[in-house]
DNA sequence: GTGAAAGCGCTAACAA
DNA sequence: TTGTTAGCGCTTTCAC
């Protein structure tokens, strides 16, 4: 690695100036300036940001921690996070904490050691715990929420998309609508969860405990839940089914066409989130769209925002809005 | 942040020792030893990585470049990379090329100032170029080739599978096989139409270049591609189908089903890679499937190898095999 | 087995 | 406008 002081000394100028010359122009003349910048040209210098980060006590980095880059929402925020970070020259360390706390803490804790200048979490169970470990890095929430009063975070409109989902298919006729819902120490599953309840009541139709069943988000979580409920007794089957996240709607699927239930003749489904799968299967998924890159890329800014401010300002939280799109799996229920 | 002088005061001693009771435990008494680890425990010390690196003119990162983390093969790799480092206490650093050369390019410039100790990247058309920038680093490519001699390479066998697909196909009874292929200055698909073109001459086949198309390996060019191919007369149309990448059998399948072709009555696929999609999609998939993940966890080893022994050895050339899973979108073409 | 001292490459305060 | 100097936090000689 070619170092500035070659760079100064090839330039005839004192490390100092060559650093000033790269890092701040303006303070330096012209004419140094431009000799400074071809001898770092020739020499193919390259900023050791070690170096500069430990002189100046901070870094151009922010932590990403996701829960599953496998998912392709998660992958699809860290999208989102990268392409906003890298427009202002920061570098994203992206973490995979797989759902649970104790990897969540030790990305943190690895975290610590690179002096970050912010961190974006989705947060797990305990994040509100790990979180203690760095006190006073601006920190974004995403997509969810890990209970901490003051939190900053950026997230979609679970209440209202479910709220929408499940008006859609009361609308359509639907008496019996069941849930697969998540994990009930998650936000989202709580949000999804309460605008279901929203929207039955808002119909007219009683909640019932029975035809609600949890799940741990992956696919087979969904499958599992979702072969109960429908292995109901004819008549106290639901007719309909909203599924709480896109992994265990695939699961959803697969129950019914392994029970040999014709969707959306014999069942409808609503997803939450969309996917390339959703659009292509057969019949093509209705579903709440989330609008997952700009969330990330929202985050992104957000926390840049944050980091320039200083913590005086109050808690940030932003909502963007999720869209319902109608496709083909649902439909009104056959008649009795 | 916590610094090691602070761990050294308080458990009295000098900070010398205090490093070394901490990263060579064996050269300190015990009793010294566990007084600093409890001191560090007690202070909540991490240490600082970036102080560390500069000192010892390394680091514990390695840079990752995929060249898109929305496509599930290549999150897939990653994840594989990332398992295989956080088990030795490495870092990773992952950019997105999205296959553009001048992505990578700044992608290897940043990386060079974090004094990485490895990089592993999955090479685009100018990859070798931009590999000039850290000439001693050690690097792996993975899936792909940039065509440097003596490049260290983890990929799969791409003529082999392509080779098996396509023989099942022939063994079925086809005789106009068409192949989606990608974009012919990367090697895998080279390598894929390679095993294309000798399935067909150990099956007598004669290979007819209006059979063949190229795309840029996402969804759209497969579909455009496919169209294209399948909008051929009845008699000089292919009954069977090979694409060369995830992302473009979607688009191959969803040309089909615009132009009403039953799959397989049809029209056979094969699919190179294998994916959630494959599978639940209706009829499921006949695919090539690729060990993504340990095709990731692989290269970080072979890489973590590499850095341990220096440039002295050889290049290392893994190929992982593949495997065809026959399942419902292939069977005998129609008579005529 | 332990401590003192030097230095990795950079930037910021201060001086000129 | 530029140079000198100090120091970020750590590890590693080199003494003892």
């Amino acid at each position: 690695m070619i170092s500035l002081e070659e760079v100064a000394k090839r330039a005839q100028v004192s490390a100092a100036t060559a650093s000033r010359a790269l890092s701040r122009p303006e303070m330096v003349a012209v004419q140094t300036r431009e000799r400074v910048a071809l001898a770092a040209r020739e020499l193919g210098y390259q900023p050791n940001v070690l170096a500069r980060s430990l002189r100046q006590q901070g870094s151009r980095f922010i932590g990403l921690i996701i829960t599953d880059i496998l998912n392709p929402f998660h992958a699809t925020l860290a999208k989102g996070v990268q392409d906003a970070a890298s427009a202002v020259e920061y570098t994203v360390f992206l973490f995979n904490s797989d759902e649970e706390h104790d990897k969540e803490r030790r990305a943190i804790d690895s975290l610590r050691g690179h002096l970050p200048r912010g961190l974006i979490v989705v947060p797990t169970s305990r994040t509100r715990e790990n979180l203690k470990l760095v006190p006073n890095l601006p920190t974004i929430e995403l997509d969810r929420t890990s209970g901490r009063e003051d939190a900053h975070s950026v997230m979609v409109d679970n209440l209202g998309g479910a709220r929408a989902a499940v008006s859609h298919l009361a609308a359509l006729g639907h008496r019996r609508i069941g849930m697969v819902v998540g994990r009930l120490d998650i936000t989202t599953a709580v949000e999804r969860f309460e605008g279901y309840r929203e929207a039955l009541s808002a119909a007219g139709i009683p909640f019932r405990d029975e035809l609600v069943l949890p799940g741990n988000h992956r696919e087979e979580d969904g499958r599992v839940a979702a072969h109960a409920l429908l292995s109901r007794p004819p008549l106290e089957r639901p007719t309909a089914l909203f599924v709480g996240n896109n992994e265990m709607t695939v699961g959803a699927v697969l129950a019914a066409r392994a029970l040999n239930l014709s969707i959306p003749r014999d069942l409808s489904i609503v997803g939450f989130d969309d996917s390339r799968w959703a659009q292509t299967m057969q019949p093509a998924l209705t579903v709440v769209e989330q609008p997952a890159y700009n969330l990330g890329h929202l985050a992104c800014e957000t926390l840049l925002g944050l980091m320039g401010r200083g913590p005086v300002t109050g808690p940030t939280q932003v909502r963007l809005s999720t869209r319902l799109i109608l496709r083909d799996s649902t439909a009104s229920p056959l008649e009795r």
